[in-house]
RNA sequence: GUCCCCAUCGUCUAGCCAGGUCUAGGACACCAGCCUUUCAAGCUGGCGACACGGGUUCGAAUCCCGUUGGGGAUACCA
Protein backbone atom coordinates (compact mmCIF):
# COMPACT_ATOMS: atom_id res chain seq x y z
CA UNK A 1 0.00 0.00 0.00
CA UNK A 2 2.35 2.33 -0.65
CA UNK A 3 4.96 3.69 -3.48
CA UNK A 4 7.91 5.74 -3.11
CA UNK A 5 8.91 6.57 -6.50
CA UNK A 6 12.43 8.70 -6.90
CA UNK A 7 12.38 11.94 -7.93
CA UNK A 8 14.70 11.83 -10.81
CA UNK A 9 14.43 12.14 -14.51
CA UNK A 10 11.08 12.57 -15.82
CA UNK A 11 8.08 10.52 -14.66
CA UNK A 12 8.14 7.15 -15.78
CA UNK A 13 5.36 4.65 -16.72
CA UNK A 14 6.65 2.10 -14.72
CA UNK A 15 6.24 4.27 -11.67
CA UNK A 16 2.63 4.84 -13.05
CA UNK A 17 2.51 1.05 -13.42
CA UNK A 18 3.40 0.19 -9.58
CA UNK A 19 0.93 3.12 -7.92
CA UNK A 20 -1.82 1.58 -9.79
CA UNK A 21 -1.27 -1.63 -8.76
CA UNK A 22 -0.39 -0.39 -4.90
CA UNK A 23 -3.18 1.78 -5.26
CA UNK A 24 -5.38 -0.96 -6.39
CA UNK A 25 -4.82 -3.50 -3.86
CA UNK A 26 -5.25 -0.45 -1.00
CA UNK A 27 -8.42 0.48 -2.45
CA UNK A 28 -9.59 -3.18 -2.49
CA UNK A 29 -8.87 -3.80 0.92
CA UNK A 30 -10.04 -0.49 2.30
CA UNK A 31 -6.10 0.64 2.90
CA UNK A 32 -4.53 3.89 2.36
CA UNK A 33 -2.28 4.22 -0.46
CA UNK A 34 0.77 6.63 0.11
CA UNK A 35 3.04 8.28 -1.96
CA UNK A 36 6.80 8.60 -0.82
CA UNK A 37 9.43 10.57 -1.80
CA UNK A 38 12.29 8.89 -2.13
CA UNK A 39 14.90 12.01 -2.92
CA UNK A 40 18.14 10.78 -0.80
CA UNK A 41 20.26 10.86 -3.92
CA UNK A 42 21.39 14.48 -3.44
CA UNK A 43 22.95 14.45 -6.74
CA UNK A 44 20.01 13.86 -8.96
CA UNK A 45 16.74 14.49 -7.47
CA UNK A 46 15.37 17.70 -8.10
CA UNK A 47 12.31 19.29 -6.89
CA UNK A 48 11.11 19.91 -10.62
CA UNK A 49 10.87 16.04 -11.28
CA UNK A 50 8.96 15.37 -8.05
CA UNK A 51 6.27 17.67 -9.10
CA UNK A 52 5.89 16.07 -12.31
CA UNK A 53 5.56 12.97 -10.68
CA UNK A 54 2.78 13.91 -9.36
CA UNK A 55 1.29 15.91 -11.91
CA UNK A 56 1.33 12.82 -14.02
CA UNK A 57 -0.20 10.41 -11.58
CA UNK A 58 -2.63 13.31 -10.89
CA UNK A 59 -3.55 13.19 -14.90
CA UNK A 60 -3.96 9.40 -14.77
CA UNK A 61 -6.51 9.24 -12.35
CA UNK A 62 -4.63 7.70 -9.61
CA UNK A 63 -5.26 9.43 -6.25
CA UNK A 64 -3.15 9.03 -3.20
CA UNK A 65 -4.55 9.10 -0.10
CA UNK A 66 -0.88 10.29 1.55
CA UNK A 67 1.54 12.34 -0.04
CA UNK A 68 3.70 15.25 0.36
CA UNK A 69 1.15 17.80 -1.34
CA UNK A 70 -1.45 16.39 1.45
CA UNK A 71 -2.13 16.34 5.20
CA UNK A 72 -1.50 13.16 6.26
CA UNK A 73 -0.90 11.55 9.91
CA UNK A 74 2.78 10.12 9.35
CA UNK A 75 4.63 12.66 7.74
CA UNK A 76 6.96 14.67 5.95
CA UNK A 77 6.30 12.60 2.77
CA UNK A 78 9.66 13.44 1.41
CA UNK A 79 12.61 12.00 3.05
CA UNK A 80 14.85 14.86 2.78
CA UNK A 81 12.60 15.91 5.28
CA UNK A 82 13.27 13.23 7.66
CA UNK A 83 16.70 13.42 8.13
CA UNK A 84 16.97 13.75 11.63
CA UNK A 85 14.47 10.46 12.34
CA UNK A 86 17.11 8.09 9.68
CA UNK A 87 20.12 9.94 11.74
CA UNK A 88 18.63 8.71 15.23
CA UNK A 89 17.80 5.06 14.03
CA UNK A 90 21.11 4.67 12.69
CA UNK A 91 22.28 5.95 15.79
CA UNK A 92 20.36 3.18 17.67
CA UNK A 93 22.03 0.17 15.33
CA UNK A 94 25.39 1.46 15.88
CA UNK A 95 25.13 1.80 19.40
CA UNK A 96 23.54 -2.11 19.41
CA UNK A 97 26.20 -3.06 17.09
CA UNK A 98 23.91 -3.97 13.99
CA UNK A 99 25.43 -1.53 12.41
CA UNK A 100 29.13 -0.01 12.83
CA UNK A 101 31.05 2.95 10.74
CA UNK A 102 33.50 2.56 7.76
CA UNK A 103 35.90 5.15 6.99
CA UNK A 104 36.77 3.37 4.04
CA UNK A 105 36.98 6.60 1.44
CA UNK A 106 35.17 6.21 -2.61
CA UNK A 107 38.72 5.76 -3.67
CA UNK A 108 39.93 3.05 -1.19
CA UNK A 109 36.19 0.68 -2.41
CA UNK A 110 36.74 1.65 -6.01
CA UNK A 111 40.16 0.01 -5.95
CA UNK A 112 39.06 -2.91 -3.63
CA UNK A 113 35.97 -2.95 -6.80
CA UNK A 114 39.46 -2.74 -9.48
CA UNK A 115 41.06 -5.73 -7.71
CA UNK A 116 38.28 -7.75 -7.31
CA UNK A 117 37.43 -7.84 -11.12
CA UNK A 118 40.80 -8.65 -11.48
CA UNK A 119 40.88 -11.49 -9.65
CA UNK A 120 37.55 -12.39 -10.82
CA UNK A 121 36.79 -12.58 -7.03
CA UNK A 122 33.25 -11.39 -6.68
CA UNK A 123 32.64 -11.76 -2.79
CA UNK A 124 30.06 -9.58 -1.40
CA UNK A 125 31.74 -6.73 0.40
CA UNK A 126 31.93 -6.94 4.19
CA UNK A 127 33.31 -3.50 5.38
CA UNK A 128 36.81 -2.99 6.15
CA UNK A 129 35.97 -1.75 9.32
CA UNK A 130 33.64 -4.52 10.60
CA UNK A 131 35.72 -5.27 13.44
CA UNK A 132 37.03 -1.99 14.51
CA UNK A 133 36.16 -1.70 18.08
CA UNK A 134 33.41 0.11 18.91
CA UNK A 135 35.38 2.78 21.05
CA UNK A 136 37.82 3.35 18.28
CA UNK A 137 35.23 3.76 16.04
CA UNK A 138 33.14 6.73 17.88
CA UNK A 139 36.55 8.28 18.99
CA UNK A 140 37.49 8.52 15.18
CA UNK A 141 33.65 9.53 14.23
CA UNK A 142 33.97 12.56 16.76
CA UNK A 143 37.00 13.81 15.74
CA UNK A 144 35.63 14.30 12.10
CA UNK A 145 36.28 11.64 10.01
CA UNK A 146 34.03 11.40 6.89
CA UNK A 147 32.28 7.77 7.24
CA UNK A 148 29.42 5.58 5.76
CA UNK A 149 27.42 3.51 8.47
CA UNK A 150 27.00 -0.23 7.05
CA UNK A 151 24.61 -2.66 7.97
CA UNK A 152 26.68 -5.63 9.98
CA UNK A 153 25.63 -9.06 7.96
CA UNK A 154 25.83 -12.22 9.18
CA UNK A 155 28.57 -14.41 7.75
CA UNK A 156 26.98 -17.81 7.62
CA UNK A 157 23.06 -19.09 7.85
CA UNK A 158 20.67 -18.55 5.47
CA UNK A 159 17.94 -15.78 5.18
CA UNK A 160 14.48 -17.03 4.57
CA UNK A 161 12.08 -14.54 3.27
CA UNK A 162 8.33 -14.90 1.91
CA UNK A 163 7.19 -12.94 -1.54
CA UNK A 164 3.34 -13.16 -1.49
CA UNK A 165 3.70 -14.17 -5.27
CA UNK A 166 6.55 -16.39 -4.91
CA UNK A 167 6.12 -18.04 -1.59
CA UNK A 168 9.53 -18.46 0.16
CA UNK A 169 12.63 -17.68 -1.16
CA UNK A 170 16.07 -18.22 0.50
CA UNK A 171 19.25 -16.56 0.11
CA UNK A 172 22.96 -17.45 2.01
CA UNK A 173 23.76 -15.01 4.28
CA UNK A 174 27.26 -14.60 3.02
CA UNK A 175 26.37 -13.81 -0.13
CA UNK A 176 24.83 -10.51 1.15
CA UNK A 177 26.78 -7.35 1.96
CA UNK A 178 27.32 -4.88 4.33
CA UNK A 179 25.04 -2.58 2.76
CA UNK A 180 25.52 1.24 3.10
CA UNK A 181 22.76 3.02 5.49
CA UNK A 182 23.92 6.28 5.69
CA UNK A 183 26.23 8.02 3.15
CA UNK A 184 29.27 10.32 4.49
CA UNK A 185 27.40 12.72 3.43
CA UNK A 186 24.43 12.13 6.09
CA UNK A 187 21.52 11.22 4.05
CA UNK A 188 20.41 7.50 4.60
CA UNK A 189 20.47 5.37 1.18
CA UNK A 190 17.24 4.01 0.15
CA UNK A 191 17.53 0.75 2.18
CA UNK A 192 17.58 2.31 5.63
CA UNK A 193 15.00 5.42 5.23
CA UNK A 194 12.83 2.52 3.30
CA UNK A 195 12.37 0.31 6.76
CA UNK A 196 12.64 3.38 8.88
CA UNK A 197 9.72 5.14 6.92
CA UNK A 198 7.84 1.76 5.54
CA UNK A 199 7.39 0.64 9.66
CA UNK A 200 6.92 4.08 10.98
CA UNK A 201 3.66 5.33 8.34
CA UNK A 202 2.47 1.76 9.25
CA UNK A 203 3.31 0.17 5.73
CA UNK A 204 1.31 -2.96 6.06
CA UNK A 205 2.33 -4.11 2.24
CA UNK A 206 5.04 -3.22 0.08
CA UNK A 207 3.91 -3.90 -3.46
CA UNK A 208 7.35 -3.09 -5.36
CA UNK A 209 9.45 -4.02 -8.69
CA UNK A 210 11.32 -7.39 -8.77
CA UNK A 211 14.59 -5.71 -8.41
CA UNK A 212 13.96 -5.61 -5.08
CA UNK A 213 13.96 -8.71 -4.58
CA UNK A 214 17.77 -9.51 -4.08
CA UNK A 215 17.82 -6.41 -1.34
CA UNK A 216 14.93 -7.83 0.79
CA UNK A 217 17.37 -10.14 3.02
CA UNK A 218 18.45 -6.74 4.27
CA UNK A 219 15.68 -4.75 4.68
CA UNK A 220 14.54 -8.08 7.07
CA UNK A 221 17.65 -7.71 8.93
CA UNK A 222 16.52 -4.31 9.22
CA UNK A 223 13.42 -4.97 10.82
CA UNK A 224 14.66 -7.23 13.07
CA UNK A 225 17.45 -5.20 14.50
CA UNK A 226 14.84 -2.37 15.41
CA UNK A 227 13.02 -5.51 16.57
CA UNK A 228 10.24 -4.47 13.93
CA UNK A 229 7.65 -6.23 12.52
CA UNK A 230 7.77 -6.58 8.93
CA UNK A 231 5.54 -6.18 6.19
CA UNK A 232 4.60 -8.33 3.79
CA UNK A 233 5.91 -8.13 0.49
CA UNK A 234 5.16 -8.45 -3.11
CA UNK A 235 7.53 -8.05 -6.38
CA UNK A 236 5.76 -7.01 -9.54
CA UNK A 237 7.28 -8.08 -13.08
CA UNK A 238 9.41 -5.35 -14.26
CA UNK A 239 7.83 -3.99 -17.50
CA UNK A 240 10.29 -4.93 -20.39
CA UNK A 241 11.40 -3.46 -23.69
CA UNK A 242 10.27 -4.93 -27.39
CA UNK A 243 13.43 -5.92 -28.19
CA UNK A 244 14.61 -9.17 -28.63
CA UNK A 245 16.11 -9.63 -24.87
CA UNK A 246 13.41 -7.67 -23.27
CA UNK A 247 15.51 -5.84 -21.06
CA UNK A 248 13.49 -3.86 -17.90
CA UNK A 249 11.89 -1.19 -19.77
CA UNK A 250 13.89 1.52 -20.58
CA UNK A 251 13.91 5.37 -22.40
CA UNK A 252 16.94 4.33 -24.62
CA UNK A 253 14.56 1.87 -26.45
CA UNK A 254 10.96 3.21 -26.19
CA UNK A 255 9.53 6.06 -25.02
CA UNK A 256 9.23 5.74 -20.85
CA UNK A 257 8.13 8.75 -20.02
CA UNK A 258 4.33 9.40 -18.94
CA UNK A 259 4.52 12.91 -20.57
CA UNK A 260 5.25 11.21 -24.07
CA UNK A 261 2.11 9.36 -24.20
CA UNK A 262 0.17 12.42 -22.60
CA UNK A 263 1.48 14.29 -25.57
CA UNK A 264 1.15 11.74 -28.35
CA UNK A 265 -2.39 12.13 -27.62
CA UNK A 266 -3.30 8.76 -25.39
CA UNK A 267 -5.90 9.20 -23.30
CA UNK A 268 -5.05 8.49 -19.48
CA UNK A 269 -7.57 5.71 -19.26
CA UNK A 270 -6.29 4.33 -21.47
CA UNK A 271 -2.87 3.70 -20.43
CA UNK A 272 -4.08 2.61 -17.21
CA UNK A 273 -6.06 0.52 -18.50
CA UNK A 274 -3.23 -0.93 -20.35
CA UNK A 275 -0.96 -1.03 -17.65
CA UNK A 276 -3.72 -2.96 -15.65
CA UNK A 277 -3.51 -5.37 -18.47
CA UNK A 278 -0.11 -6.26 -17.39
CA UNK A 279 0.23 -9.00 -15.40
CA UNK A 280 -3.55 -9.73 -14.90
CA UNK A 281 -6.69 -10.47 -17.09
CA UNK A 282 -10.66 -10.13 -16.80
CA UNK A 283 -12.60 -13.26 -15.92
CA UNK A 284 -15.22 -12.34 -18.64
CA UNK A 285 -12.19 -11.37 -20.62
CA UNK A 286 -13.13 -7.88 -21.82
CA UNK A 287 -9.77 -6.23 -21.94
CA UNK A 288 -11.17 -2.32 -21.75
CA UNK A 289 -11.88 -1.86 -17.82
CA UNK A 290 -12.24 1.43 -15.41
CA UNK A 291 -9.61 2.37 -12.90
CA UNK A 292 -12.93 1.05 -10.42
CA UNK A 293 -13.78 -1.96 -12.55
CA UNK A 294 -9.94 -3.12 -12.39
CA UNK A 295 -10.11 -2.54 -8.60
CA UNK A 296 -13.00 -4.24 -8.15
CA UNK A 297 -11.53 -7.45 -9.33
CA UNK A 298 -8.39 -7.01 -8.01
CA UNK A 299 -6.70 -9.94 -6.80
CA UNK A 300 -2.82 -9.62 -6.10
CA UNK A 301 -2.38 -13.67 -6.09
CA UNK A 302 -3.94 -13.17 -10.00
CA UNK A 303 -0.77 -11.81 -11.24
CA UNK A 304 1.45 -13.50 -13.70
CA UNK A 305 5.07 -13.04 -13.10
CA UNK A 306 6.82 -13.31 -16.79
CA UNK A 307 7.40 -9.56 -17.33
CA UNK A 308 5.33 -8.27 -19.34
CA UNK A 309 6.75 -6.52 -22.65
CA UNK A 310 5.42 -2.54 -22.47
CA UNK A 311 4.28 -3.01 -26.67
CA UNK A 312 2.18 0.03 -27.85
CA UNK A 313 -0.08 -2.13 -30.36
CA UNK A 314 -2.72 -2.94 -28.08
CA UNK A 315 -2.34 0.36 -26.55
CA UNK A 316 -3.31 2.03 -29.49
CA UNK A 317 -6.53 -0.39 -29.85
CA UNK A 318 -7.63 0.21 -26.29
CA UNK A 319 -6.94 4.11 -27.01
CA UNK A 320 -8.99 4.26 -30.47
CA UNK A 321 -12.27 2.30 -28.44
CA UNK A 322 -12.02 5.27 -25.44
CA UNK A 323 -12.24 7.61 -28.46
CA UNK A 324 -14.69 6.14 -30.03
CA UNK A 325 -16.92 4.19 -27.20
CA UNK A 326 -16.66 7.04 -24.50
CA UNK A 327 -16.42 10.05 -25.96
CA UNK A 328 -19.32 11.92 -27.27
CA UNK A 329 -18.59 14.75 -29.64
CA UNK A 330 -18.62 17.32 -26.51
CA UNK A 331 -16.50 15.61 -24.71
CA UNK A 332 -14.44 14.94 -27.48
CA UNK A 333 -13.92 18.32 -28.66
CA UNK A 334 -12.40 18.58 -25.18
CA UNK A 335 -9.99 16.28 -25.13
CA UNK A 336 -8.60 17.73 -28.11
CA UNK A 337 -8.86 21.49 -26.87
CA UNK A 338 -7.20 20.46 -23.52
CA UNK A 339 -4.69 18.23 -25.26
CA UNK A 340 -3.40 20.86 -28.16
CA UNK A 341 -5.75 22.79 -29.41
CA UNK A 342 -5.76 25.31 -26.95
CA UNK A 343 -5.76 29.63 -27.39
CA UNK A 344 -2.50 29.43 -25.93
CA UNK A 345 -0.90 26.81 -28.07
CA UNK A 346 -1.89 28.35 -31.19
CA UNK A 347 -0.68 31.99 -30.17
CA UNK A 348 2.82 30.27 -29.44
CA UNK A 349 2.29 28.67 -33.05
CA UNK A 350 1.22 31.87 -34.74
CA UNK A 351 4.81 33.86 -34.92
CA UNK A 352 5.67 30.62 -36.89
CA UNK A 353 3.15 30.44 -39.09
CA UNK A 354 2.48 33.57 -39.93
CA UNK A 355 5.12 34.65 -41.88
CA UNK A 356 4.78 31.59 -44.31
CA UNK A 357 0.40 31.52 -44.33
CA UNK A 358 -0.90 32.95 -47.61
CA UNK A 359 -4.05 32.09 -47.09
CA UNK A 360 -5.92 30.94 -43.57
CA UNK A 361 -6.13 27.60 -45.68
CA UNK A 362 -2.63 26.79 -45.58
CA UNK A 363 -2.90 26.41 -41.95
CA UNK A 364 -3.40 22.81 -42.12
CA UNK A 365 -0.51 21.36 -43.72
CA UNK A 366 1.97 23.84 -42.64
CA UNK A 367 1.53 23.26 -39.08
CA UNK A 368 0.39 19.43 -38.98
CA UNK A 369 3.11 18.31 -37.62
CA UNK A 370 2.60 20.69 -34.35
CA UNK A 371 -0.52 18.46 -34.25
CA UNK A 372 1.18 14.86 -34.71
CA UNK A 373 2.79 12.05 -32.75
CA UNK A 374 4.89 10.79 -35.51
CA UNK A 375 5.57 12.55 -38.69
CA UNK A 376 5.78 10.30 -42.06
CA UNK A 377 9.21 9.99 -42.46
CA UNK A 378 11.22 9.21 -45.95
CA UNK A 379 14.64 8.14 -45.18
CA UNK A 380 16.12 9.51 -48.66
CA UNK A 381 15.12 13.30 -47.30
CA UNK A 382 17.18 12.04 -44.21
CA UNK A 383 20.69 13.15 -45.35
CA UNK A 384 23.52 15.19 -43.97
CA UNK A 385 25.99 16.75 -46.74
CA UNK A 386 29.05 15.28 -47.57
CA UNK A 387 28.48 11.89 -44.68
CA UNK A 388 27.50 8.22 -44.49
CA UNK A 389 24.43 7.61 -43.21
CA UNK A 390 25.97 5.65 -40.04
CA UNK A 391 27.47 10.03 -39.28
CA UNK A 392 23.78 11.21 -39.47
CA UNK A 393 22.88 8.27 -37.20
CA UNK A 394 25.20 9.51 -34.74
CA UNK A 395 24.75 12.92 -34.97
CA UNK A 396 20.82 12.29 -34.28
CA UNK A 397 21.83 10.46 -31.22
CA UNK A 398 24.35 13.13 -30.04
CA UNK A 399 21.55 15.60 -30.70
CA UNK A 400 19.31 13.36 -28.41
CA UNK A 401 21.39 13.24 -25.38
CA UNK A 402 22.75 16.41 -25.56
CA UNK A 403 18.64 17.48 -25.37
CA UNK A 404 18.16 14.68 -22.79
CA UNK A 405 20.19 16.84 -20.96
CA UNK A 406 19.23 20.49 -21.20
CA UNK A 407 16.66 21.46 -18.17
CA UNK A 408 14.87 23.72 -19.46
CA UNK A 409 13.39 23.03 -23.38
CA UNK A 410 12.97 26.68 -24.61
CA UNK A 411 14.17 27.45 -28.42
CA UNK A 412 17.05 29.73 -27.37
CA UNK A 413 18.50 26.50 -25.14
CA UNK A 414 17.90 24.20 -27.63
CA UNK A 415 19.87 26.42 -30.26
CA UNK A 416 22.43 27.06 -27.75
CA UNK A 417 22.36 22.71 -27.36
CA UNK A 418 22.96 22.09 -30.81
CA UNK A 419 24.98 24.77 -32.33
CA UNK A 420 27.41 23.62 -29.80
CA UNK A 421 27.22 20.30 -31.05
CA UNK A 422 27.65 20.93 -34.85
CA UNK A 423 30.64 23.12 -33.98
CA UNK A 424 32.32 20.40 -32.41
CA UNK A 425 31.55 18.20 -35.00
CA UNK A 426 32.62 21.05 -37.47
CA UNK A 427 29.57 20.90 -39.51
CA UNK A 428 27.84 23.99 -41.17
CA UNK A 429 24.79 24.98 -39.44
CA UNK A 430 23.07 25.01 -42.67
CA UNK A 431 23.67 21.22 -43.33
CA UNK A 432 23.78 20.21 -39.53
CA UNK A 433 19.94 21.24 -39.00
CA UNK A 434 18.63 19.98 -42.53
CA UNK A 435 18.18 16.70 -42.02
CA UNK A 436 16.36 17.50 -38.29
CA UNK A 437 13.72 19.84 -39.97
CA UNK A 438 12.65 16.02 -41.91
CA UNK A 439 13.18 14.00 -38.26
CA UNK A 440 10.64 17.07 -37.13
CA UNK A 441 8.45 17.77 -39.79
CA UNK A 442 8.84 15.31 -42.46
CA UNK A 443 9.77 17.84 -44.93
CA UNK A 444 13.48 19.26 -45.21
CA UNK A 445 11.50 23.18 -45.54
CA UNK A 446 9.28 23.80 -42.13
CA UNK A 447 8.72 25.52 -39.58
CA UNK A 448 12.00 27.34 -37.98
CA UNK A 449 13.81 24.29 -36.41
CA UNK A 450 14.41 25.31 -32.14
CA UNK A 451 11.02 26.92 -31.92
CA UNK A 452 9.09 23.90 -33.43
CA UNK A 453 11.20 21.50 -30.99
CA UNK A 454 10.20 24.06 -27.98
CA UNK A 455 6.20 23.53 -29.11
CA UNK A 456 6.61 20.00 -29.90
CA UNK A 457 8.14 19.59 -26.70
CA UNK A 458 11.29 17.18 -25.12
CA UNK A 459 9.54 13.85 -25.55
CA UNK A 460 7.85 13.85 -28.75
CA UNK A 461 11.40 15.63 -30.20
CA UNK A 462 13.30 12.96 -28.81
CA UNK A 463 10.57 10.05 -30.05
CA UNK A 464 10.91 11.77 -33.86
CA UNK A 465 14.71 12.27 -33.78
CA UNK A 466 14.60 8.08 -32.87
CA UNK A 467 12.09 7.35 -35.13
CA UNK A 468 14.57 9.46 -37.55
CA UNK A 469 17.59 7.10 -36.01
CA UNK A 470 15.47 3.66 -37.13
CA UNK A 471 13.92 5.22 -40.50
CA UNK A 472 18.34 5.18 -41.55
CA UNK A 473 18.33 1.94 -40.11
CA UNK A 474 18.74 1.50 -36.53
CA UNK A 475 21.23 1.76 -34.52
CA UNK A 476 22.61 -1.58 -32.55
CA UNK A 477 23.52 -1.56 -28.96
CA UNK A 478 27.16 -2.08 -30.03
CA UNK A 479 27.31 0.98 -32.88
CA UNK A 480 25.39 2.57 -29.15
CA UNK A 481 28.58 1.98 -27.14
CA UNK A 482 30.81 3.47 -29.63
CA UNK A 483 28.51 6.28 -30.15
CA UNK A 484 28.50 6.62 -26.11
CA UNK A 485 32.23 6.60 -26.23
CA UNK A 486 33.30 9.11 -28.68
CA UNK A 487 30.41 11.55 -26.80
CA UNK A 488 32.02 11.07 -23.95
CA UNK A 489 34.97 12.16 -25.35
CA UNK A 490 33.21 15.56 -27.13
CA UNK A 491 32.11 16.70 -23.73
C1' G B 1 31.55 -15.07 -12.76
C1' U B 2 28.05 -15.59 -8.50
C1' C B 3 23.27 -15.31 -6.39
C1' C B 4 17.96 -14.53 -6.94
C1' C B 5 13.60 -14.58 -10.03
C1' C B 6 11.01 -16.18 -14.38
C1' A B 7 9.49 -19.47 -18.77
C1' U B 8 1.97 -20.98 -22.89
C1' C B 9 0.82 -18.07 -29.99
C1' G B 10 5.13 -12.27 -32.67
C1' U B 11 2.74 -9.39 -28.13
C1' C B 12 -0.75 -9.25 -23.53
C1' U B 13 -2.79 -13.38 -21.25
C1' A B 14 -6.54 -17.97 -19.54
C1' G B 15 -5.49 -22.85 -17.92
C1' C B 16 -1.02 -24.65 -13.44
C1' C B 17 -1.69 -24.21 -6.75
C1' A B 18 -6.24 -28.92 -5.87
C1' G B 19 -2.92 -33.69 -13.05
C1' G B 20 -7.91 -36.17 -17.21
C1' U B 21 -13.36 -31.91 -19.51
C1' C B 22 -6.82 -28.85 -23.46
C1' U B 23 -7.09 -31.95 -30.94
C1' A B 24 -4.56 -25.47 -25.11
C1' G B 25 -9.31 -20.56 -24.67
C1' G B 26 -9.54 -15.04 -25.32
C1' A B 27 -7.42 -10.23 -26.89
C1' C B 28 -3.78 -7.18 -29.87
C1' A B 29 -1.07 -7.49 -34.32
C1' C B 30 -1.02 -9.89 -39.10
C1' C B 31 -3.73 -12.21 -43.44
C1' A B 32 -8.40 -13.15 -46.14
C1' G B 33 -13.59 -12.39 -46.96
C1' C B 34 -18.16 -9.57 -46.02
C1' C B 35 -20.13 -4.62 -45.47
C1' U B 36 -19.04 0.00 -47.85
C1' U B 37 -18.32 6.06 -52.64
C1' U B 38 -12.50 5.71 -50.12
C1' C B 39 -10.26 4.78 -45.55
C1' A B 40 -11.30 3.45 -40.83
C1' A B 41 -14.85 1.07 -37.74
C1' G B 42 -17.94 -3.35 -37.58
C1' C B 43 -18.79 -8.60 -38.76
C1' U B 44 -16.86 -13.59 -40.27
C1' G B 45 -12.87 -16.71 -40.90
C1' G B 46 -7.55 -17.88 -41.00
C1' C B 47 -2.38 -18.03 -39.25
C1' G B 48 -0.16 -18.95 -34.63
C1' A B 49 2.29 -21.37 -28.43
C1' C B 50 2.71 -25.41 -23.68
C1' A B 51 11.58 -23.88 -24.41
C1' C B 52 14.16 -28.84 -24.20
C1' G B 53 15.31 -33.59 -21.72
C1' G B 54 14.34 -36.94 -17.94
C1' G B 55 11.16 -38.62 -13.96
C1' U B 56 6.35 -39.52 -11.09
C1' U B 57 1.51 -41.28 -12.97
C1' C B 58 -3.20 -45.35 -16.22
C1' G B 59 -2.82 -40.10 -17.74
C1' A B 60 1.43 -33.97 -17.35
C1' A B 61 0.80 -27.35 -20.15
C1' U B 62 -0.29 -28.60 -15.00
C1' C B 63 3.85 -32.15 -9.93
C1' C B 64 9.53 -33.20 -9.30
C1' C B 65 14.69 -32.94 -11.19
C1' G B 66 18.09 -31.30 -14.79
C1' U B 67 19.37 -28.38 -19.12
C1' U B 68 18.69 -24.17 -22.03
C1' G B 69 16.99 -19.35 -22.55
C1' G B 70 15.66 -14.61 -20.56
C1' G B 71 15.55 -11.00 -16.76
C1' G B 72 17.25 -8.80 -12.20
C1' A B 73 21.00 -7.92 -8.49
C1' U B 74 26.03 -7.58 -7.46
C1' A B 75 26.92 1.43 -6.24
C1' C B 76 28.25 6.40 -0.63
C1' C B 77 21.34 5.12 -7.44
C1' A B 78 16.73 4.21 -6.37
Amino acid sequence: MRVAPSPTGDPHVGTAYQALFNYAFAQRHGGQFVLRIEDTDQARSTRTSETKILESLSWLGIPWHEGPDKEGPYGPYRQSERLDIYRIHVDQLVESGAAYRDFSTKEDLEAQRQRQAETKDFSMTKGEYRELDAKASAARAEGGDPHTIRLRVPLEGECVMTDLLRGEIRREWYLVDDQILMKSDGFPTYHLANVVDDHLMKISHVIRGEEWINSLPKHLLLYQAFGWDSPQFCHLPLLRNNDANKTKLSKRRNPTSIDYYRAAGFLPEALVNFLALMGTSQADGEEKLSLDGFVANFNLNDISLGGPVFDTDKLRWLNARYLREDLDDDALCDRLFSWALDRERVKAILPLARPRLETLGDWGFLTAHLFADAVPLEASELVLKGAETQELIGVFQFAIWRLEALERFNAESIQTALRGLADQLELKMRDFTRPFYVAMSGRAASTPLFETMEIVGPDLTRSRLRAAIEALGGVSGKATKKLEKRYAGMQ
